[in-house]
DNA sequence: GTACAGATTGAG
DNA sequence: TCAATCTGTACT
């Protein structure tokens, strides 16, 4: 497993695809951000923390990290490090490769995945292995292309908020 | 046990 | 600006 600043990075311009029942969605990831464990006072796993909701980032990088906020909405992270390194990469906007589709309905990691139907039974999912969301190799992003900016929504982070851990090419 | 804030969004 | 209302943390 790479640093988990890099595999941020890596992961634009990747395709996320979800397998549903009657149909397959794939779309383009185009904002993530990196979430750096024990040290990061944004981060779920903050100085150790291990509870039932953030348990699967202490697992080994390439599963899927699911979880519930504000009683409303699922967050989708990919875990990226070794096990026992609790670190994860937020997925906060893809783009519909289908352009029949509403641009906007991945544009927010509340919405991505209200729109793939990502919840609870996804959490820890190997996204190697797994036969109903796994990622694929996308269009080359230039590192210029890459644009770098401070997180969202987590202004009580102290020296952490201001981090340039945000990497988007839209 | 109770109280409160959060990696958000959409309506008012 | 606020409500939606689940999970974890800091209290009593």
């Amino acid at each position: 497993m790479r640093d988990t600043k890099t595999v941020a990075k890596e992961l634009l311009g990747k395709v996320l695809v979800r397998k549903l029942e009657n149909k397959t969605l794939k779309a383009k990831i185009v904002e993530t951000e990196a979430y750096l464990g024990v040290k990061d006072k944004a981060c779920h796993s903050f100085g150790g923390r291990k509870t039932e909701r953030n348990k699967v980032m202490y697992e080994i990088g390439g599963k899927a990290y699911v979880y519930f906020v504000y009683g409303m909405h699922y967050m989708f992270n990919v875990v990226t490090r070794e096990k026992g390194i609790p670190e994860a990469v937020l997925i906060r906007g893809i783009l519909p490769l289908d352009e029949s589709l509403d641009p906007k309905i991945g544009l927010g990691p509340g919405k991505l995945t209200k729109w793939l139907k990502i919840d609870l039974s996804l959490n820890g999912e190997d996204l190697v292995k797994s036969k109903v969301l796994w990622i694929e190799e996308g269009e080359k992003v230039f590192p210029s292309q890459i644009k770098i900016s401070k997180r969202v929504g987590i202004d009580y982070a102290q020296e952490w908020r201001d981090k340039p851990l945000r990497f988007y090419i839209y």
